[in-house]
DNA sequence: TCATGGCTATACTTTTATGTATGAGCAAGA
DNA sequence: TCTTGCTCATACATAAAAGTATAGCCATGA
């Protein structure tokens, strides 16, 4: 009756080995040694009853209950990572480490400007970035403040909503001197189109919402919005990306801007447990007060 | 730059301390001796660089910094517990253990024969049952399978609609002898009248549907449901019940049967992750039956 | 007043877990 | 073919964590 419960750190290693594929990958990460790592996993198996990996000279190769009990082990390694997090804190001072979520475009050509000047406002404050999209993120704690382009039906979390990010079709002004300034959206299917790779919820719906839209072939494709900002910035062709980013380059022009508007309604998301912190509300106010002046620049 | 994570053992241990307030009682929860635990604090205290208790002859005494730290200590603990349980159920048979949540009332009155009839089918099958209506238990995992009197506004969850609870105002015989039949809601203020303790936001909606429910001051106040069905059974006084349940005992009649109708409607929710899981699917479907079962008699 | 039973803290011993060193197997490339 | 580089497994030595025993403190109750 008296089962003694395994240790956690099994726990930690087991989710290290299934993320290396090997012992020795898994105990250079853990700052540990492959027998040890080993003797884990054996430890593990033995009181699991049922083997976890499939060994061989190549490494491990995961079976499917290992595969079944990974989601545990992440959510494990999330929290104990957002305990740390809350433990900097911890302080009386604004200090300790906070980690945002967002968007690629946001985190890498809005935020690091506002994270700055945060910063040398308080310099004992660490700020980690990740850059994601998913929601679920920021429920598990993968993340303390999100900034999201859709709203959290979560009661847990307190959200903001920041406003709306206009978007529309740019190009480079030298691409448009070559091929010439399309007028209507039947046009673009004469032009060099940049492109998503892959359908996402809110493409589909930017679709439904817009039905004059030309059937179109891609000529760029990249899943990462910032991947085509950048083929915009670079001349390669048309695309869609924020207005405001836009206008920052002189060279990158609007096309189309009269016959089609596009906006990201954009929130501010926060677990309710760190309403308190004072780590995370300062970083919450800073956020929500650059990102509003983000959006009303012209 | 090398900086070790400590052993997630240490937040096992903290957590044991916080719920137990002395390290000899965390020590004897954890099958631990009290200097071991004593170490483990220690550890993680100089780890963290601040005090997590007071220590003093009586016990040891949480800083605000523990209990900021408490809730991850607990989603930890409810995530290992979780991954031990689908470790539990990863035979191909149908086997192991699935973690139930639901209201006192229905765990009590309404699950014991659906679920007993359910283990004789599968003898392998171990059931916990979790009396509680926070729908946070299902996304910490805290338990695999809930019944719960609300919507969940959840992505991540699997929710099967049962149907609506009747409930209704009811009396033992004994009572209505005594004291008379109240033909009116209005009559109810003339009565020994049993109800909850504070109100919650349940009941405020019930009462906002029923403007005509009258000003009332209970003769007995209970926050359990189950131990207001008990003084209904007792003949106390008029209470609010599960009508199903009332009409077990011919001696529990009901009362303003006309006038007052109110349901609970119900649903039975699963995190998605469980879905393919066999053990959880099994109970799942046994509860779905049952408590359709159980709604549909009169 | 003094014993009792709860608690923590410390010195010491033992057990446990970890690291080190090495061997064997397999794949890729000279 | 034979190295090189990667893997896991094993035997042995060491370091780290656990347990044991005991002392001290502070309540409570006879």
């Amino acid at each position: 009756m008296s089962k003694i419960e395994p240790s956690w750190d099994y726990y930690r290693t087991f989710l290290m080995v299934l993320k290396e594929g090997s012992l020795s990958g898994a105990a250079r990460e853990l700052g540990l040694t492959q027998p040890t790592v080993g003797r884990h996993v054996d430890a593990m198996e033995e009181m699991l009853g049922f083997p976890l990996f499939t060994r061989s000279p190549q490494g491990l190769l995961p079976t499917d209950a290992a595969r079944a009990l990974q989601p545990y082990a992440e959510t494990l390694a999330a929290t104990s990572a957002a305990l740390l997090r809350a433990a900097s804190g911890q302080q009386d001072t604004v200090s300790g480490t906070v980690r945002i979520s967002a968007s690629e475009v946001i985190g890498i050509e809005v935020l690091p400007p506002i994270l700055a000047e945060l910063h040398a406002q308080y310099p004992d404050l660490t700020v980690e970035l990740s850059a994601s999209d998913a929601i679920e993120d920021i429920l598990r704690q993968e993340a303390d403040i999100a900034v999201r382009m859709a709203v959290p039906a979560q009661d847990a979390l307190v959200a903001l909503h920041i406003g709306a990010v206009p978007l529309g079709f740019h190009a480079h002004r030298r691409y448009l001197d070559r091929r010439g300034i399309p007028e209507t959206l039947a046009d673009l299917s004469r032009h060099s189109l940049i492109g998503y790779d892959r359908e996402t919820a809110a493409i589909r719906a930017i679709i439904a919402r817009t039905p004059e839209l030309p059937e179109v072939r891609f000529a760029f494709k990249a899943d990462s919005n910032l991947a085509q900002l950048a083929a915009i910035r670079a001349g390669f062709g048309i695309g869609i990306c924020q207005n405001a980013l836009a206008a920052r380059d002189p060279d990158i022009l609007p096309v189309l801007a009269a016959g089609f508007a596009m906006k990201l309604e954009t929130w501010l998301v926060m677990h309710e447990n760190l309403k308190t912190a004072p780590r995370c509300r300062v970083v919450f106010d800073a956020l929500a007060s650059g990102l509003r002046t983000y959006i009303r620049q012209p």
